[in-house]
DNA sequence: AATAGTTATGCAAACGTTTTCATTTCGTAT
DNA sequence: ATACGAAATGAAAACGTTTGCATAACTATT
């Protein structure tokens, strides 16, 4: 019944008997502070039932205690343990999250960006490279520390954490080949705005053109990012076309419809057709079969780009772009298997 | 090169030829200022690329333009859906949202509500009904406006909008005695901390009961909430026990473990045995059978939460909980047939 | 043309902290 | 006991807004 919205550090600091400095001190430097006064100051707080006030402490130009986080959707299994690890690991060091979803729309995410510099977070972590020409400004302009997550690019102009999506393409595509596959087929997203997607592709399509295999344009399926549009676009193969001895999908969403295309064909994975995804979904292990896929450690990723974020934050904002490549590994599991014939 | 980040509104309102509360005003009353000035002060702020400063706005103790949101995990497929729709329609009022995890733990949770309420956020979304009495008192005594969503609860101390648990738990079971099942097993996780899947269960067994039918001991499987954990003991069922002719399972997750155990085993699913999940996660729809589940609505949820959150935001803070109850449907999909012997 | 009523703007006092600088208190070496 | 440096505390100015009140500039009314 009693509503005390409106206790204060003064009000705190008289029912302590000590000056507002002081009890902002013991919030902020504790050390400098005494310890029975220290005791005095908690007893106040939990009197009065006082909670600081963040806006008025970041208004001071220092710490808002915050960091923003822009991620093209949070409905989409994939980049929920990226977040989850990088939030986990701000919060261990005092951090709140901020978050914006921007649907894939870069105009939509200069907009979130201002309004997270609006509340004047410390840090901004954003997911890839794709950014437009006006966020990236805005954000060397205010010399945010920023950091990309998710993909390693080699000459970012931020810095970054994560795989290289090409040598992902790479090694999927190499491990394909050491089955003894000849006859592959690749199922990708529309490559155009999506720059993970299109490295994938260029590392699967390069290294397979090294052993002189080539990918027939009725075997190059083009899909939307989803198990539905994937196992569609899947059946469609299936029915008019010669059939593969593989499919590279380039994830593993997609991976999955395909399989549950194969399977609703009568095709045995991996009996009559081995199929891979890319990025190890957490329901890629426990699938039936279970996909063989590309590790990305997004939980890796996720910790070190909150690591990354924060030197930045605490640190020289003037140095140069610190780049963190996570390394791959390929999950060899249920959905592929030697060629035998 | 040029380094602005100090740029305030005083500056923006000597380039302008205005006083600073007319910048204020142009903000947050625009129409008590006149076109032509707008203008001119719209060029300045253009000019002096200002980004005004929310903490100074908060201080005045006014508007925060944040919402907080604490959800147990992030990296579950569950709440992602629920947190997108959610978050997206409180942005289009203005609103960024500000996440914590709380990975289950009461305790933390109450932490994090400080530690957003220190944000001074105008209202906050919690998941279900599980809180600790500290967490109810400080949302009381601070007279937060505050959403439960997820479950509706006929007699919830705050605001709440969801589906009815135990609703979903009858629809099930009935759905399943409809299709002339007798040999009826259940599959929970622990319903102690959670008492989503305590209400789900109670609806199950209770409607169970009410047709004569019990369930023994050997089938009521209790397990975790991982597929993998289902599909374990699933596995020992099968292998230990008489066969049921149907498994109802607490959520999809669970479902879906125990369709691989059936299909490991050499079990044809809905063939040989029916299997249900509660929740309708989006991956089944196209899971391989699909499976037939109950649909919690959670877009629905998430957007009615937040029109609740923010009614109590700007209306009366001192009105009963409002509550909304968001119906379920069963929908009937590939993994339950009818029983025809 | 004078007056009342609007409307647009400016002035200055808040808002709740943090921090610099000055002061007091304390412990210790002489 | 005295003086000195270190440690703890307090006083007051600052942070960047918003807003109540006062004023100035219009409009409309007579």
């Amino acid at each position: 019944m009693k509503k005390n919205t409106n206790v204060d550090i003064i009000d705190v600091a008289i029912k302590a008997g000590v000056s507002p400095a002081t009890v902002s001190r013991s919030f902020n430097h504790p050390n400098k502070v005494l310890k029975s006064t220290r005791k005095k100051i908690e007893k106040a707080i939990f009197q009065t039932g006082y909670i600081r006030n963040r806006a008025a402490q970041a208004i001071q130009g220092k710490r808002s205690g915050t960091v923003g986080l822009i991620v093209p959707t949070l409905d989409n299994a994939i980049f929920s343990n990226l977040i989850q690890a990088f939030s986990v690991e701000m919060r261990k060091h005092g951090f709140t999250m901020l978050v914006a979803t921007n649907g894939y729309d870069l105009n939509d995410e200069y907009k979130l960006l201002r309004s997270l510099l609006e509340h004047r977070v410390e840090g901004v972590a954003l997911i890839g490279h794709d950014h437009s020409e006006e966020t990236y400004n805005l954000l060397d302009i205010r010399n945010v520390p920023v950091v990309s997550m998710w993909n390693y690019k080699e000459k970012s102009k931020i810095s970054c954490v994560g795989a290289e999506n090409k040598e992902a393409g790479i090694e999927i595509a190499k491990h394909i080949i050491s089955l003894g596959h000849k006859k592959i087929a690749i199922a990708f997203p529309n490559v155009k705005e999506n720059d993970r997607a299109r490295d994938r592709q260029i590392g699967v399509i390069e290294y397979l053109n090294s052993k002189n295999i080539c990918i027939p344009e009725y075997w190059n399926i083009k899909t939307e990012y989803s198990v539905n549009d994937a196992r569609n676009c899947a059946e469609e193969l299936f029915k008019n076309h010669p059939l593969p001895t593989a499919i590279i999908a380039g994830n593993d969403v997609i991976a999955k419809g395909i399989i549950y295309a194969a399977q609703a064909n009568g095709l045995n994975v991996p009996g009559d057709i081995s199929i891979t995804g890319i990025g190890d979904f957490s329901s890629s292990e426990s699938s039936f079969p279970s996909i063989t896929t590309v590790r990305m450690r997004p939980n890796k990723v996720g910790v070190k780009a909150a690591n990354v974020l924060l030197e930045r934050i605490n640190g020289d904002r003037e140095a140069e772009p610190i780049r963190i490549k996570v390394s791959v590994e390929v999950k060899a599991r249920e959905s592929t298997k030697l060629i035998t014939n």
